[in-house]
DNA sequence: GCCCAACGCGTAAACGCTTGCACGCGGACG
DNA sequence: CGTCCGCGTGCAAGCGTTTACGCGTTGGGC
């Protein structure tokens, strides 16, 4: 049971330092030395302790990842990526919560990660986040999703341009109150947020439109936020004949608000999501989609890659997105004229596919 | 920056023994120089190697959480759960997910966890799946989640009670060809899917109705298998007219399936979900909710009462289930037939409310 | 006033691995 | 035939804690 490296190096007839190399696959052993050790080591079922191992070599054979939530679509998605590319790799994955960090909880404990970890992997945070210089201050690697900064690898799309995207196709569309659904009041510690509300600004401003504090709700990218966010909305004097939604959950609960006031999303009020959630389909959203798994896969990969070669040049990677055209988006019509739903775009330009 | 714990004892003027006792709480430590330690410690920025601290104490201060998914709604909310009580423990999460162990991915490898973990966490996985052998076998604490075992902690619901609930409620409003979307075929590596599967076919058979292979489909837990299965339900010779789905996200999609058919739900056909997935209330859907954050984290409570107290006699813990009644779910009528929406069931004995 | 327990603390031996260094040996090269 | 290089290996010094043990000092009970 007590299975140490000196009693494989007995069996085997070598020394630790020996089997240490052999097992590791370091260079100048002898392969048939190390096929011998291997097999002693496979037949006494012995694997190393990571705790000695650790302390000897100075690394910390982890990385930890520190997302604002883990039970959220996208945020549990990411970790899905993430996970999924770090299984194959030698490191542990050590999960941390920091916490909604605008609920200012505990104190996010990254103190206690210094010495623990080899890189950081950090999710949607706003570098300026609380706690967060902490980290940087270690010189550990880090990698960013949906964020960047000097020095660090970054992935992530380009969310200015994804909420133009949709503003834009709303505007094609022929409507000129267009509203937001955003998830806080700035400042946020989200970053695609504030890009979010940049694209939209653009798009609106670009076109000659009202960008009105009356147009804009906050959703807090819940559900439920997002229908409360509708509700207030279409309270408003001159309520918005169409809406962009921050996230796909916040336009499913706009969907709701919508259907139990009597409107028809697309038909009434268009809405268009953001971010690609299964359920989009479900619901007949229009929304744009980014590739959830892949960014977190990437971000794995990159810190792999950070770790292995230190001094390396970051990169900063932006993944591509694309609209997908469903029918909670149609031409603008004015309320109580009849009309068939209409609801294929006259902006080819952009990407986007129908499903 | 090399801050070690001599460090600390030169500055303070004590013995590392001391510093090690001071900062750990350890009695037999004068209060003033435990202070005094501390407040050291704190101006150097000090904290401790946890390799180094592993190495000597044995210990290896972290958990693994082994879960087949992620990203899906019920692993994500109960990882959720479970983080939130780590955080505020000494203990580090360390995440793996097995994969989908009916696809025989790469090898699970839970072989690199042996010497790293003080303790398991496993959601949902049969305990005879393939692998999880190599986790009794350390002999080291584990809480399974949704299942039980000798030896073991656990946490779970009654999936028996809860689907027999879900399908009497069917029964109650005078269904009698009721339907199942399944995960997958049987033997599933899933517990709660089994149990499930038990209360279906118990109810039925209590009720005297048929138990028809005919009735029954496997939705593989996703949405868009439900709405396969419920597709291929619709399709048989004598479908079903209500139908239990064992999972809100199947439902969602059996739902679809039922909208894409021009059928409405609960007018047409009843459909039942299993989870309180917040969706559930949007999309109308009667479901049996289960607390799964709380799932989580009582199974982390557990897991670390037994890590504290080696030897001690596990407990298992069974939480409550409630159900909630919304407009999928209405009395049976013929086809064709008109009537308003009966949606009450009278089976005021079993626990549930309407929201 | 004595004895013993309890307390506060230091000494030093682990804990199980990694790695710089040195050594011996054989072959290539001049 | 001598030298040198490089390969395969072993030796042993760490890596930074924890903890058993022992020692001196106090204080309370008799």
């Amino acid at each position: 049971m007590a299975m140490t490296i000196r009693d494989i190096a007995r069996e085997a007839g070598v020394s630790t330092a020996t089997v240490s190399r052999a097992l590791r696959g370091l260079p100048n052993v002898d392969p048939l030395t190390r096929e011998r050790v291997r097999q002693v080591a496979e037949r006494l079922d012995y694997v190393v302790s990571p705790a000695a191992s650790r302390l000897a070599s100075g690394r910390a054979g982890s990385i930890a990842v520190i997302t604002p939530y883990i039970a959220r679509w996208y945020f549990g998605r990411v970790l899905s990526g993430i996970e999924k590319v770090l299984q194959a790799s030698e490191l542990d994955l050590l999960l941390s919560s920091i916490g909604d960090p605008s609920e200012t909880h505990h104190v996010p404990p990254h103190r206690k990660l210094r010495r623990r970890v080899d890189g950081f992997l950090v999710i949607s945070l706003s570098t300026d986040t609380e706690g967060l210089s902490e980290i940087f201050e270690t010189n550990l690697p880090v990698a960013l999703i949906d964020t960047e900064r000097e020095g660090c690898w970054s992935v992530g799309i380009d969310d200015v341009s994804g909420a133009r995207m949709a503003v834009q196709h709303l505007i094609n569309l022929g409507h000129e109150r267009i509203g937001l659904i955003s998830g806080r009041p700035l400042p946020t510690p989200f970053r695609p947020e504030e890009n979010r509300w940049v694209g939209y600004r653009d798009a609106l401003l670009s076109a000659r439109l009202a960008v009105e504090p009356d147009l804009e709700a906050c959703g807090h990218f819940t559900i439920e936020g997002g229908e409360r966010a509708m509700t207030t909305l279409l309270a408003r004097p001159n309520p918005p004949t169409a809406v962009f939604a921050m996230s796909d959950e916040m336009a499913f609960g706009a969907l709701r608000s919508l259907r139990a006031h009597g409107l028809q999303p697309g038909r009434d009020v268009s809405v268009v999501g953001f971010d690609g959630h299964e359920m989009a389909e479900h619901l007949d959203l229009t929304t744009i989609v980014q590739p959830v798994e892949d960014i977190g896969a990437r971000a794995a990969q990159s810190l792999l890659e950070a770790i292995d070669n230190p001094g390396r040049e970051p990169k900063q990677l932006t993944l591509p997105l694309s609209m997908v055209v469903r029918g909670s988006t149609a031409f603008r019509r004015d309320r109580g004229h009849a009309s068939t739903s209409a609801d294929e775009a006259p902006d080819a330009h952009l990407a986007h596919r129908r499903t």
